[in-house]
DNA sequence: AGCTATTCCGACGCTTTGGGTAGGATTAGG
DNA sequence: CCTAATCCTACCCAAAGCGTCGGAATAGCT
């Protein structure tokens, strides 16, 4: 079980938009430079943040991208909902809809199915939690300051080897 | 994010066997019966969770499978660690390896990179320690009394309308 | 011995979806 | 009116999920 780049690097973009929380906005072909991700990708992913009210555009020259509140009253809860549209372990398990339905499988057969509802409720619980008690303002602290356009390197962590290419 | 099937049908399997942890082995046929899971699929299914050690075989006639342990000492984690080969929350994100590498994305480009990361090990605590407090035992208790071979139907919840088909 | 029920094992195939591109339309500053 | 940016929709490719198929090995039964 994992989560897709979407959420990665929708929660990279608010980091990035967090750094500078100066009035201006910030293209995204900026963030795309100096995170190394693609651009077009990240345009259709910037709009699911604006889409669920976490980020404000201004179009045209000079335009970009905002945070629409400061980054400490920002959950990531509400960011990776948005991104991945939905938080469900399991695609037997989706909160309940407007008609009630419950997804899951064969219960009508015999009430059997979901002995593993209550597993996956657990692990619904504990992902929303981990998700919400954390603030976008604790991800830009993490991270150290400002990176896009000023290329003050290695304040922080350091560590990890990364980008395997196996 | 999602878990695959095979923690779905594996858990449920187990939680058949936990059903009756009578020494008799159960067949994989008569599981995917009360199920209705395909049995070839369980039959890879159940391979994983036998190399984990989670579960016992007899082979032959009358053969079939049993819990290695009693359902109370059997924990999730471990189940769905072993079923999905992994619990990661991100593809960056991966416990560190024999060779001491963590996949990432391009940190070496500058420590940029996981800012994200602080989410993603709290995300992972959050479903493991959903996981791991969670017994077998609890799931069998939940889904009430025996079923394979015992058609006693719906002691239990009894709600959850399921198995959209749209 | 042979039959049958079962676990074991490896190769293969279908379908979905993640991840990304391409190309253009719209908006706004200079 | 040119350029820099957001917006929007359609498309494509590779990987992974979700199985199937066929057969081998093992063990009880008659």
């Amino acid at each position: 079980m994992i989560f897709t780049t979407k959420a990665e690097y929708g929660v990279r973009l608010l980091v990035e938009l967090g750094r500078q929380d100066s009035g201006t906005p910030v293209s995204l072909k900026a963030i795309a430079e100096t995170e190394g991700l693609p651009l077009a990708y990240l345009e259709r992913i910037v709009a699911l943040l604006k889409k669920a009210d976490l980020v404000e555009s201004t179009r045209g020259a000079h335009g970009g991208y905002r945070l629409a509140r400061p980054a400490h009253e920002i959950h990531m809860d509400e960011a990776v909902l948005a991104l991945e549209g939905g938080i469900a372990p399991m695609s037997c398990f989706v909160e309940e809809r407007e008609d009630g339905r419950v997804l899951c499988s064969h219960l009508d057969e015999g009430h059997t199915g979901c002995a593993t509802r209550l597993l996956w409720t657990r692990v619904q619980g504990g992902v929303l939690g981990a998700l919400a008690k954390t603030t976008l303002q604790e991800l830009v602290d993490f991270a150290g300051p400002a990176l896009v356009s000023t290329s003050t390197p290695d304040p922080v962590g350091a560590a990890l080897p990364l980008h395997d290419a196996a």
